[in-house]
DNA sequence: AAAGTCACG
DNA sequence: ACGTACGTGACTTTA
């Protein structure tokens, strides 16, 4: 069957320019409007693969509207020079593309293409008209559809009659009536006066039309019947103004609009032309043609859902890839919309619904949940959260692509499934961007076009894996991705699906504490300054304190004056304002992101929060959490410190149970170093910054003062970050000089240290990256730059990453040892939190005593090194008693 | 969306 | 001479 798009040429070009931001080329000509169309265009050949294509143009300042009413489109805003100029550029690249288009004098695009859709209504074609038009719902039929922008170009609705229907409860024809009755301010179409959707609506669900709502304008009351009455006459018009015309003297065939795919050629020196970068890429420059969209391989897809779930079934078992789209970027409360299997044969696509809740999936649900049969995936943690909220499980990961090209390189860029398809070569995928849009815009497509998306999302995962498991394999990190990265996905899906009881009333009562102590505060700083102001906006602060108090500018931002707590603490000696602003700032973070940020997390059901742990964010291969992050929860004041007090045993009767790591990064240097002196005072359990101190300033214990101390803490610090003079002098706030003396005489007792840094950092010249214990990378281009601080950065990390990387490889291998013990020894005790060197356990009474000795030990033997490792315990009725 | 600030290890 | 300590996430204001 015949398929025509009609587009609403001058619509869309509009829609694209407002929506876009204002590109231009070289030459300094805004093309945003062209670009705009552009994408939609191929997005539209690709998806709707029609056999006939017309874009439609306004024409002519005056239609036969202006003939009846003049001041039709008066109030219209003038076309902007800057979107007028790009129609030619416009017209020419439909040229290009093969695209026919067509206007005449007089009429206006829509006029032309209800004319064209009436003629393809007659020979029974499909029509789809894309448009922003409200108005061109008129013409909706069986055959018709019309696509609205909404928003901005990316996101389009589709409307056949029942969509007109569920939506507004009218007919098609009645869109005409509904103009007629409401107007449109934007055309200067009158309408009634006073007669908005609404009460349009109400009317023609009882009246049906225009007229109709006229004959019956006596049974109506009050000033709505006065109105109708009055302006009876304008209504009439406004209908006629809004009713297409579908009798355009159209010069041109139905034949002569149809489209046989378009030039490559000829569309990369278009694109070229107009600097269209990233279409060009589509299209594959430099003569590539291998990843273009146009070229896709193709797939051979079932929709297991609805045609082919027996076909599915005898398929299970050669389904070697899977793919589960979870829509939102917190699978504690994400949407699962479908998923897509690949036997590398045929792709089998179904909707979740159907996964979840059809017998016939249950073969399905059973494979996915059984450990025994091995799949491929992108993001199985994601996969697995988003999965247990709905009471289905996911086992058996074979290769988690996400996992193995976030080990291959940490730090690239782009991780999505797409990126890591064209980085390795593995043939082209659409973004999801492209496909869903994004922000505002972000909205599912139609069922086919998502179905073909996530086939080829499992088709990408099938190509991806092996290529992935072979290069990890070359680079030494297979044992990292089999037994630690992918047991521990399992590890943290439990424990944030567990999540951490919160005493929710005991959050919300501290949060009042906090207003009552906010609200004196911020009354007092109003007074001080002598005015009130925005205390939240650092611009404001700084006005205040450096313009109207005139206190001595110590930094600077970017954009102005800098008011952060290191600057505050310089200040506050020279005005009483300043160390109540410091307050203010702490109370103000512990209420916004403490308070009020956790008691939005609070799920409603269990009283819990459920954290997302993320495993491919840290370059180092630490872990992040999100929603909310609970490895930030205040510890180092006190006023903050109380916040732990709300995160409780899930249990009556049970302990909160915590287990820090002591030291572990100066450990892993002692170890990774070799230096013996430092190897010396951990073999010895030395309290290492007082030993730093005695090495460095060449004195006993005793002699050690609490300033000693601090000074070589920061020392520490500073050895473990990658040390540099300039930084240790802004932490101790001393001189680079002092600064680079105290590292002198640190290097001149652990020369093991010096070497090792020295050595790093030659190693990442050599090699490119540097690694841990367990193998994993980060690479660092960024030491061979000649740009000094960019060097120096990398050279930092160099230091940093291995030291930082080896505790996060430990603390892993830990929980995922710690997880395997519970099991075995049957305890109900769970582990609920990772924050970088602790691990939080909520622990029933009487495991009480085999835990405080269990956590410890399975930490401490996580792996073997030259220095012991040791983790401290201790327990209490709640996060912060744990102490 | 970026910048500034601050919470943690 | 150069001028930053390493790694994260959340909130608020502002452009």
């Amino acid at each position: 069957m015949n398929k025509i798009v009609l587009i609403d040429g001058n619509s869309i070009a509009n829609r694209a320019f407002y929506a876009l931001p204002p590109l231009s080329n070289s030459a300094g000509m805004q093309t945003n409007a062209v670009y705009g169309f552009t994408t939609m265009l191929l997005r539209l050949l690709e998806e709707e693969q029609p056999t006939h294509f017309l874009v439609a143009f306004d024409a002519g300042k005056a239609t036969f509207r202006h003939q009846d009413y003049k001041e039709y489109k008066g109030h219209r805003m003038k076309t902007p020079p800057e979107l007028s100029e790009q129609f030619p550029l416009l017209r020419e690249l439909l040229d290009g593309l093969s695209i026919s288009r067509f206007e005449l004098e007089g009429y206006e695009a829509d006029d032309i293409i209800g004319t064209i859709s009436r003629l393809a209504e007659s020979q029974k074609w499909q029509v789809l008209i894309v448009t922003g038009d409200k108005d061109m719902l008129q013409l909706a039929s069986n055959q018709v559809t019309i696509a609205l922008t909404r928003k901005g170009i990316s996101e389009m609705e589709r409307y056949g009659p029942a969509e007109i229907q569920e939506k507004y409860g009218l007919a098609p024809k009645q869109i005409i009536d509904l103009k007629g009755l409401m107007g449109d301010a934007s055309d200067n179409i009158p309408g009634i006066p006073g007669v908005g959707e609404k009460t349009a609506l109400k009317l023609l669900h009882e009246y049906g039309s225009v007229e109709e709502v006229l004959t019956h304008a006596d049974s109506l009351k009050g000033k709505l019947k006065e109105r109708v009455t009055e302006h009876a006459e304008d209504a009439r018009m406004s209908k006629d103004l809004a009713t297409i015309f579908r009798e355009v003297p159209v010069e041109l065939k139905l034949e002569d609009m149809s489209y046989g795919g378009y030039d490559q050629g000829a569309a990369r020196e278009l694109f070229r032309k107009l600097e269209f970068k990233s279409l060009l890429e589509r299209l594959g420059d430099a003569g590539d043609d291998a990843g273009s969209p146009q070229e896709v391989e193709s797939l051979q897809l079932v929709r297991a859902d609805v045609e082919g779930s027996e076909q599915l079934e005898s398929a299970l078992e050669r389904v070697q890839a899977v793919h589960l789209e979870v829509i939102g970027e917190n699978p504690h409360e994400a949407e699962v919309i479908g998923i897509a299997l690949d036997t590398g044969d045929a792709v089998y696509t179904a909707a979740f619904d159907w996964l979840k809740q059809s017998e016939q999936a249950a073969s399905l649900r059973q494979w996915l949940a059984d450990a025994e049969k091995p799949k491929h995936i992108y993001d199985s943690h994601k996969a697995i959260v988003a999965l247990h909220w709905h009471g289905l499980s996911l086992e058996g990961v074979a290769v988690d692509v996400l996992l193995a090209g976030y080990l291959l390189d940490p730090t690239q860029g782009d991780d999505t499934l797409s990126g890591l398809s064209q980085r390795y070569g593995t043939g082209w995928l659409a973004s999801d961007e492209e496909v869903f849009g994004k922000g505002a815009k972000f909205k599912v497509p139609d069922e086919a076009i998502t179905a073909n998306h996530l086939a080829r999302k499992a088709r990408a995962v099938l190509k991806l894996a092996p290529v992935l498991k072979e290069k990890l394999e070359a680079d030494g990190m297979r044992s990292l991705l089999e037994d630690v990265e992918m047991p521990l996905t399992r590890t943290l899906s439990r424990m944030e699906t567990t999540g951490f009881k919160v005493d929710k009333a005991g959050l919300v009562a501290y949060g009042q504490e906090l207003t009552a102590q906010l609200d004196t505060i911020v009354k007092d700083i109003y007074a001080q300054a002598g005015e009130e102001f925005n205390l939240n906006s650092p611009k404001q602060l700084g006005e205040i304190l450096f313009e109207k108090l005139g206190l001595p500018v110590v930094k600077k931002t970017k954009t102005g004056y800098s008011t952060d707590a290191e600057v505050l603490d310089k200040l506050a000696p020279h005005h009483e304002i300043v160390s109540q602003i410091v307050h203010y700032r702490q109370l103000a973070k512990l209420q916004s992101t403490y308070i009020e940020g956790l008691v939005k997390e609070i799920r409603e059901k269990t009283g819990k929060i459920h954290t997302y742990y993320r495993q491919t964010i840290a370059a180092t291969g630490r872990l992040s959490s999100q929603f909310p992050n609970l490895q930030n929860i205040p510890i180092r004041m006190e006023e903050g410190r109380k916040i732990r007090k709300v995160f409780v045993p899930s249990e009556p009767g049970w302990q909160v149970l915590a287990a820090d790591y002591s030291q572990i990064e100066l450990r892993v240097l002692a170890h990774i170093s070799g230096d013996p002196r430092l190897k010396e005072a951990f073999i010895h359990d030395m309290d290492i910054h007082t030993k730093t101190a005695m090495d460095v300033f060449g004195v006993h214990a005793d002699e050690v003062d609490a300033n000693m101390r601090r000074q070589a803490k920061a020392v520490n610090f500073g050895i473990v970050y990658g040390i540099s003079d300039y930084g240790l002098s802004q932490n101790l706030n001393i001189t680079r000089k002092e600064a680079a003396q105290f590292i002198e005489q640190y290097f001149a007792v652990f020369e093991g240290v010096k070497q090792f840094m020295t050595d790093i950092v030659k190693q990442a010249r050599k090699d490119g990256y540097v690694s841990t214990l367990l193998h994993r990378r980060r690479y660092l281009p960024e030491i061979k730059a000649s740009n000094f601080n960019q060097r120096s950065f990398a050279e930092r990390t160099a230091m940093n990453t291995p030291i930082q990387g080896t505790a996060a490889d430990i603390i892993k291998l830990a929980m995922v040892q710690m997880e395997e013990k519970l099991r075995e020894e049957g305890l109900r005790s769970r582990m609920l939190l990772q924050v970088h060197d602790e691990l939080v356990f909520e622990v029933p009474e009487e495991e009480l005593g085999i835990m405080k000795q269990l956590v410890p030990q399975v930490m401490e033997q996580a792996i073997e090194l030259d220095v012991p490792l040791k983790a401290d315990v201790s327990y209490g009725q709640n996060w912060y008693e744990a102490k």
